[in-house]
DNA sequence: CTTTGACCAAATAAGCGTATTCGGTCAAGA
DNA sequence: TCTTGACCGAATACGCTTATTTGGTCAAAG
């Protein structure tokens, strides 16, 4: 849109004071009651100055999500993980205590609605694809993870793993519960012995793979800081 | 009910036609849309015939489930599984091809519809539960499985592990998606990895293991089995 | 004795007009 | 120039009546 500024330190801060009531109003009522009004009041503003941040409510909400995800992955990226074992394990940290990036991670309907169905619709960036073959080139290459399993069989593996996790986490009879801080290590253990290749690498190949991971992960934070600068002024992508 | 048979062979012969429509069914509309009046058409009985067998609707298809179940376990046992591995890798294979079992196992609302809610409202038979403990605590005596992990932790890993590939299956995007089989493979494979312990057991402990599985499946089959068979007839547990 | 399908009450769906809510706009005011 | 909230049309929720479907029964037929 273009919107001309008011001071644009204030205008940023605002924007994220209406994400911040937003993200605490549809973890309580879902995407699907959550209204505009709802998010001004509790955000202290008016309805207008909502829409001279975002054109459409989708557009509101699909600027929280991507906050979501860029916080998540700073986080991580701040955990510097260095081996597929760390980074499994930061990702799963930090998105067991973020209830909305969890809801958004496993399609939970009663949190995101009808948003839950457009989420989908999207195709993931063919980038992102790219950026993660590449890591899994390096790791392969040096020696990080099993050369017996393909490609496609890493990817199925780590997903199901990871998605089992974060799902089982509630799904688990009472008695055998498992705090979940507990549970992400359990989660980078299980991915490690899973896909990592038993033998120590070299220091040499333990940088390459450190690099390799952080690229990845630098990547992905930056892609997804950079769609987050244009959410927060209201653009799509 | 104590109906009494025609000729029991018949009988029995009957009510396994009737499940084998209800199966069919169910898959295609779902519970909910599901009428006896419907399975009686595709049974070629009448409908009343459909209550000579069960008292109601519910009771039908709580005896369908049953039966699945115990062909699945049945399938399992014939498999002999001997370790942790063989185990997960059995009951993986058999509930991969079979729709309604999966969908038992993820409580797909699309196909159980109303009957989700209920079958989660049952408290699992607490018999099962020490079945498990036994099999766990005979494992870990003869060092089959990690001794730095406790119970709920094993349970907690298998289950998350074990339902996130049946899950996963139909989540992971396009291209890097495995055939079933070899999923799961890789389910067992992941088990293994992340339960099981490094070591070779002795001959001596690979019977005493072998022979814990075995009465595990043995005990979980026998139970599923005698349930079924007052399901057969109409009871309800 | 066994099986059937017409039958019934209860639940569910469909129709429909009304009331309310909500996303989005914009003229007025700060 | 920036912010506001009254305002509008569209969509959704609601209430209510009617129509259809469905689980379950049972007298009659086989």
């Amino acid at each position: 849109m273009a919107r001309p500024p008011a001071d644009p330190d204030r205008r940023r801060e605002r924007a994220h004071r209406v994400l911040d009531a937003a993200a605490e109003l549809i973890l309580r009522w879902g995407y699907d009651k959550t209204t505009i009004a709802d998010v001004a009041r509790a955000a202290g503003v008016a309805k207008g100055t909502i829409y001279l941040h975002w054109k459409t409510r989708e557009l509101l909400f699909a600027a929280l999500l991507r906050r979501e995800r860029v916080a998540t992955l700073e986080e991580v990226r701040r955990a510097a993980p260095g081996t597929l074992r760390e980074l499994v394990g930061a990702v799963a940290a930090e998105v067991m205590r973020r209830p909305l990036m969890r809801a958004v991670l496993l399609a939970d309907t009663d949190v995101l609605g009808k948003l839950t169905t457009m989420k989908r619709e999207r195709p993931s960036d063919p980038g992102q694809a790219e950026a993660l073959n590449r890591m899994l080139g390096a790791l392969r290459k040096h020696g990080a993870i099993r050369p017996d399993l393909t490609d496609a069989e890493h990817v199925s593996v780590l997903t199901s793993v990871v998605f089992g996790f974060l799902t089982a986490a509630r799904l688990t009879p009472e008695p055998y519960r498992v705090p979940p801080e507990r549970l992400a290590e359990l989660l980078a253990d299980t991915a490690h012995r899973a896909l990592e290749a038993g033998r120590e690498p070299s220091p040499r190949d333990a940088r390459a793979i450190a690099e390799a991971v952080s690229a990845y992960v630098g990547h992905v934070a930056g892609v997804a800081g950079r769609k987050l600068e244009s959410a927060l002024e209201g653009q799509l992508p």
